[in-house]
DNA sequence: GATGAATGAGTCTTCATTCAT
DNA sequence: AATGAATGAAGACTCATTCAT
């Protein structure tokens, strides 16, 4: 058996820092969601995470910095979640794959009530280059959901539409439902929450 | 008759007062527009306004009042454009009914962008009171929502739903097209918009 | 007679402004000489100055802009007593304009010891600009001496020597006598202090 | 015979610890002379000195210390290169002697720029003790130039002049020469700025 | 002996608010 | 009523120094 190449102690190490470092993202996650970015002081941030001031200057370069992490490790986990639907002619319905798609990204979001909290209010212009990241996020799911709809609509599923609008409607409609999942106390199983939001998408509140 | 009991040099005052705190009103929406509730400074303020320091605290207790007025403004607007509809067996049609309430309320709010900068971005705890607020006004509009979606189903229009969380999806649309149209450059007829929401509202997108 | 254009509230309140500069530029200067560039906190000079944190602010763009205005105004200062030896024929002795010159500059720089200590010891990378301003100010002044010495040597009044050379020398020969004057707290009169220091300059210390 | 009482290893241990400390004095010498006193930061000296922070304090009590040692140091060097000149009657020429200590002592400090440029510029007042141990230094030089010139005048070779004052000038008209040397990247031999110094301080700039 | 993570006092700067004129 | 100079609490960030490993 070869050495270990890394020794034991710069894991240790390197996973301490790890650690570290999640102990301040969390701080300001819930720091963010409670007072929004510049409502947010560093201040808070290392009360919450029991650190000296110094120390959160060890792993983040400022309060901007910790914020982009904060979006950028949110928006990795979304991303993950949203799947492209598969057309083709044996895969599953495509209403069964949207409700596992959408269950799952629900379930992660609304399992972290702060950074709900934050990815929800942070349009508020938290300094240019966060704010950019965020819109950039959003402007991509928007158009993942356009160009799904436009398929869907070449292919006959889907009753014309403009696509772009569209879109936006239908983010807005999650973002809602994810604002009432976290708002309200009392919640409903997210599975029920999942079916709910993809019939009003798909057929609308009209009785036939 | 009894001597008029409000001289005319203070109906006169009286107004010059209300213009002067209209002009810090329409400074303070564009600072807040720009710069979220945080970022404003009272200085982009009187300087918009073009008024001294002192001025501004003559007509505003605070920073958040000035916040608070404005919201308050906008929620009056917006309240007198949410119409109940009238189910009642000679009335217009429901859909019609609804289109022009909502195509009046995307006009008006539409036309000024930065209000919906404001109204859309301001979940980001501008100091508690501010965005108590705007969540109650926000509170209100999904429960009259959430009234008309039960009577609808009771009237047989409406298939059933949970009208609450459709309530606040719905809500979450609207915001999402307010939000599509105000950043978009390229403005559709608001008529074409409004059809096109209602229809997806109504009847999803999914072809018959 | 006509009417004073400017109000007299105005002129006031400019010279007002004008004194709560000259008293932070004061005490600043003080602070400056006790603790050097970097040394000096705004928290010492609005101490010495008896103002609040943010008045400093109100005269000062930061600490740089202050240590900047200090400069700017000492070189005006020295500037205006560095004259150029009138060597027409009808002129004054030279060495007579010499004394006059530099017993005025002299005068001037020994009997303000905190700008003094200032210009001596603040080539020590005060952050950028101001530093190059300094080392552009002592630049100009050598190559003055250089230039008169060139010149001196041409109408055979000096002996040849390599003008930058000497130039440097001279002017460090004068810094050497400021601090000289500015140390000791038994303070020759300047008139003797100048004879001694162009004596040097001219004949040097060996015995004919 | 006793056994050693000084170890090999210990011996190999002490030249390790003195070359370890020559290597973070030298990398300290060029931050100063970079940054001056209060901008050098300990993290620039270690990572010049590449070592680890604890390591520096491990050889050095503080900042200051280190600047201490620094000039400490060079005052040994320079004290070194600083010879009384022999008036007795063999004696080679003053002048001569003159030449060559000041050569020797020019030789060294402007071969070492960043040495010089901490020497010329640490007047910058490096928080008490330091700054005191170098005005004591430059009073030191100064006393001997007195000295030295008192001497010259009472054996009839230095014209009368006030010692103190032509001492301090004199100091100065050297580090004015080393400022000229350093500053020029075009370096005159040493020789020749000697010679030039010493007419100049010997005659003056005056023809006869 | 060497390391570097942690510390927290201290720095510069901003900005909502007050108040004498 | 209007002004704007003055205020000082609070903010983000730096850096010399310590100490457990």
């Amino acid at each position: 058996m070869a050495r270990n190449p890394v020794p034991v102690e710069d894991v240790r190490a390197a996973s301490a820092r790890a650690e570290r470092r999640r102990q301040i993202l969390d701080a300001a996650k819930h720091v963010f969601a409670d007072a929004g970015y510049h409502g947010a002081s560093i201040n808070a941030i290392i009360e919450r995470a029991e650190i000296a001031r110094g120390t959160f200057y060890l792993y983040f370069e400022s309060k901007e910095a910790v914020f982009g992490a904060l979006l950028d490790e949110a928006m990795t986990e979304l991303r993950h979640r949203i799947v492209r639907i598969d057309t083709a002619p044996g895969a599953r319905a495509p209403k069964d794959q949207l409700h596992d798609s959408l269950s799952s990204l629900l379930t992660f979001i609304v399992s972290d009530r702060p950074l709900a909290t934050v990815l929800l209010s942070s349009s508020a212009t938290p300094d240019a280059e966060a704010a950019a990241r965020l819109a950039a996020f959003y402007a991509e799911v928007r158009s993942v959901i356009a160009l799904s709809l436009e398929t869907g609509v070449q292919i006959g599923l889907l009753r014309p539409c403009h696509p772009q609008l569209t879109a936006a409607a239908l983010l807005g409609l999650v973002r809602g439902v994810v604002e009432h999942c976290v708002t309200r106390a009392t919640e409903q199983p997210i599975h029920d929450v999942t079916r709910e939001l993809i019939d009003l998408a798909l057929v609308g509140v009209l009785a036939r």
